[in-house]
DNA sequence: AACACGTGGCG
DNA sequence: TCGCCAAGTGT
C-alpha cells in the first residue's frame, strides 16, 4: 500500500509524481537534517515515549507540550507505570494541557496494551489505530518514527505544505481533498528510503511549523520552493483553502469565591461528566446574561466583584466575573471545603485557575 | 459530515 | 483586543 500511488478505488492520483519529486525530498530532508529542533522526543527510540510526544502534540504546540512531556515521563516512565497510575494523578500532571480526554484514553490504552499484546507496544499501524485517542495520524507517526514502516502523516503542517506545493485550491476540510494530499505525500515519502520515512514525515512537519507557516512563509529559504506551484503563482498565503468559520457566541460567566477560613468552597465534577470529568472548580454560572442572583439555587450570594478574565472554547466565548461571595445557606450538593494550600495538589479547570489568577491581580 | 473538545501564542 | 490555529480523535 505504501508504494501504491493509486488510490483503494482504483481512481487515479490526482498529483503526478516524478524525478523532480525525488529531488525535492532530498532537498527537505537535507534540510530538516540541518535544522531540526533539539526536542526531547528525538532523541528516543522508545515507542512509549515517542507515543506520549504524539497524543500531546495533537494541536498543540511543542512549546507547550514541551514541559509535560519531560513531566509525564518522569511520573509514568513506561507502560506498566501509566496502567497503575491514579486518575488524579495523571489529571493533574496533565492539567493545563487541554484535551484532557487523551490523559484517559492512554490510560485505557495502556491497559489494552498490558492485557492484549502482553506488553510489548503494538507495531503496525492497523494494531497502532486501534489504540483509543489513536487515529490515522498518530498511528502512522508511531509506527514511521518508532517502528520504521513507510506510513505518511496528514496533520495541519503537511496539509499546509503540500497544499501548497501543488497548489491545491480546493476546500481542504473536504475528506476527498485530505485523502488527496495525503496521497501526495505517501507518494513524496516512498520516493525516498522507506526506513527513512519517519524522518521524511517529521521533515514535512518541521517545515510548516518553522517555514510554511500560515501567514508570512519564509518562502526565500524555503528547500521545496523551486517546485512549489503556489510560491511560482505567488498565492501561498491563500493555500490552504478552508471555509469561513461561523461567528462565536458571547456568553458571561460568574465564579464565586466562597471563604471559610483558609478553604474555599469547591466542587469535584462527577466522572460522568463530558468536560473536564474528575477536575475541581469553584461554584460558577454561564448564561447569556446574569445578575447578582445567579448563583441563588446554590445558596451563594455575591458580595464584591473582585476580577474580570475572558476564557473560549470552540466557539463559545465568556467575560468572567470573579466574586467574594458567602454561603447563606447549608454546604451545597457536591460541594466541599478545600484548604487553599492544597490547590496545587489538584487538578482545576482552566476557568477556575484564571479565577483565581484575576482574583490574585486586584488583591495585590 | 459536522461538532465538541482546551489552551496559549501571535499579528 | 480578537480571530486564527496548532504534530487530531471520537461521535
Amino acid at each position: 500500500m505504501s508504494s501504491n500511488t493509486q488510490t483503494a478505488s482504483g481512481l487515479p492520483q490526482r498529483y503526478a509524481a516524478g524525478s523532480r519529486d525525488r529531488q525535492l525530498v532530498a532537498a527537505l530532508v537535507r534540510w530538516y537534517r540541518r535544522h531540526r529542533r533539539d526536542l526531547p522526543w528525538r532523541e528516543t527510540s522508545d515507542p512509549y515515549a515517542i507515543w506520549v510526544s504524539e497524543i500531546m502534540l495533537q494541536q498543540t504546540r511543542v512549546t507547550a507540550a514541551l514541559p509535560y512531556y519531560v513531566r509525564f515521563l518522569a511520573e509514568f516512565p513506561d507502560v506498566d507505570s501509566l496502567v497503575r497510575a491514579k486518575e488524579a494523578k495523571l489529571l493533574e500532571v496533565w492539567s493545563g494541557l487541554g484535551y484532557y480526554r487523551r490523559a484517559r484514553q492512554m490510560q485505557q490504552a495502556a491497559r489494552v496494551i498490558a492485557e492484549q499484546h502482553d506488553g510489548a507496544f503494538p507495531n503496525t499501524f492497523e494494531a497502532l489505530l486501534a489504540l483509543p485517542g489513536v487515529g490515522p495520524y498518530t498511528a502512522a507517526a508511531i509506527a514511521s518514527i518508532a517502528f520504521r514502516r513507510p506510513h505518511a502523516v496528514l496533520d495541519g503542517n503537511v496539509i499546509r505544505v503540500i497544499s501548497r506545493l501543488v497548489d491545491e485550491d480546493g476546500d481542504v476540510t473536504r475528506s476527498e481533498v485530505k485523502e488527496a494530499l495525503r496521497l501526495k505525500a505517501q507518494s513524496l515519502g516512498d520516493t525516498g528510503a522507506p526506513r527513512r520515512f519517519g524522518e521524511f514525515n517529521q521533515a514535512v512537519m518541521e517545515l510548516g511549523a518553522t517555514l510554511c507557516v500560515p501567514r508570512n512563509p519564509h518562502c526565500l529559504v524555503c528547500p521545496l520552493a523551486s517546485g512549489c506551484v503556489a510560491y511560482k503563482r505567488g498565492v501561498q498565503e491563500s493555500r490552504p483553502v478552508k471555509p469561513p468559520k461561523g461567528r462565536t457566541l458571547e456568553l458571561e460567566m460568574v465564579v464565586a469565591v466562597v471563604r471559610r477560613g483558609s478553604s474555599l468552597l469547591m466542587r469535584q465534577r462527577p466522572a460522568d461528566e463530558a468536560l473536564m470529568p474528575g477536575f475541581w472548580e469553584l461554584p460558577e454560572e454561564a448564561a447569556e446574561r446574569l445578575d447578582e442572583n445567579c448563583l441563588q439555587d446554590l445558596g451563594i450570594q455575591l458580595v464584591e466583584e473582585l476580577g474580570r478574565f475572558r476564557h473560549g472554547i470552540t466557539f463559545r466565548s465568556y467575560r468572567g466575573r470573579v466574586y467574594r461571595a458567602r454561603l447563606a445557606g447549608s454546604l451545597p450538593r457536591g460541594y466541599d471545603w478545600i484548604a487553599a494550600g492544597h490547590l496545587d495538589k489538584i487538578p482545576l479547570t482552566t476557568v477556575t485557575r484564571k479565577a483565581l489568577k484575576a482574583k490574585l491581580r486586584v488583591q495585590d
